[in-house]
DNA sequence: GAGTTAATTTATCAATTGATAAGTTATAAA
DNA sequence: TTTATAACTTATCAATTGATAAATTAACTC
């Protein structure tokens, strides 16, 4: 039967969850310590292995928590958004505000600190979170003759393109809110700036 | 007085550098231990420290070769071509064609791996072997009216994301050397296609 | 109130880590 | 030939790691 205590078992792995993502996300898998979250979490180390079987068990859904929230947002900016330099640069606002650290740091993690038996369904989460949107923002940016079809750079070899550009624009650490916000508008407005027109003088 | 060996002690040095490179720069600073690097080297691990008082040492070595020789390349593109998008081009395939595993990972390690007091002289080298001849590309671009100066990116600002740009560029592992020219060579003309140009139809 | 069980602690393990001490070998200078 | 020493190896250390076992606490059901 389910328990009503004062800090709940959903309570306590939401909050395993947070702080290792902010954890992970910032030092990277293997410099994060399984006791370090735990003492970040306010309990000890082995009550983690209450919630999670282990380390990697709680790394995978931080990602997949990061996934998920990541398909919700770009989904909005689809449906709120028609023009292709509007989604381009609420989808680059949207990852500016939302992810801390560097994105980098996860990829490198995925590939080399996590299990190869779970490579296929983080691609798969990855394709439908990040990939699949910028690439549908740029399809029909070219059909509706709004961008270039450019012969050197295919569409999806663009949309890794964009999503390094965007990636390379997260800021090494958190600020607070109103810095992050200041600074999200204008590196979103700087991408789309360069992006959309080049730095060629005319 | 100096030996004299079948195989001496600076040509040691080199090869633990050279296979510390190699490793760190894929896997990341502490993803590789001591007795890995030795074991590449085909030495004993107590061995590196009569040649490195530590690990960092070790490290910090690989990025002062890396550095050297990126200042040395840049020096070259810088004489050797005069137009604004041939040098970042050829900056680009430089970096495609020398800098193996991802520069992400060392910018991180650099930032929380090793110890504050060496950031200063670190950085120093990055100024002048990445930076300041992009920089000088950029600004004498903008100032012979090839560049335009756009607003939303300051030179300094611009500078930093197309270095960027030219580290997402780095393919993850080492390729032959063949499939790594033809990849720098379609992948440099792609970026600076983008970055002159933009991907706006007009 | 008794009993069950979820949630968590204390204690502990084996493996790996960076680093040091002490002994060994080979080369060059004397 | 002796000798000093650079360049190693073997042995070992203390610290940290992810993980498990066993004991403890608290909450809900009956």
């Amino acid at each position: 039967m389910a328990r009503k205590k004062e800090v709940s078992a959903e309570q306590t792995q939401r909050n395993i969850i947070e702080t290792a993502e902010r954890l992970f996300m910032t030092h990277g898998y293997r410099a994060i310590s399984t006791r370090r979250i735990a003492e970040e979490c306010g309990i000890t180390q082995p009550a983690l292995y209450h919630h999670f079987p282990n380390k990697q068990a709680i790394y995978l859904e931080v990602v997949r928590s990061i996934m998920i929230q990541t398909e919700e947002a770009m989904a909005h900016v689809l449906q709120d958004h028609a023009d292709s330099k509007d989604r381009i640069r609420q989808i680059t606002y949207f990852m500016i505000m939302n992810h801390q650290g560097d994105m980098t740091q996860m990829f490198h993690d995925l590939q080399y600190e996590i299990d190869e038996e779970h490579r296929d369904t983080i691609q798969e989460w990855w394709m439908r979170s990040y990939f699949n949107p910028v690439m549908q923002t740029l399809t029909e940016g070219i059909a509706k003759g709004d961008i270039l079809s450019i012969p050197s750079a295919p569409p999806m070899e663009l949309t890794f393109f964009v999503l390094e550009m965007m990636k390379s624009f997260l800021p090494p650490s958190k600020q607070e809110h109103e810095a992050r916000r200041s600074f999200a508008d204008k590196k979103s407005k700087m991408l789309v700036d360069i992006l959309f027109d080049g730095i060629r003088k005319k």
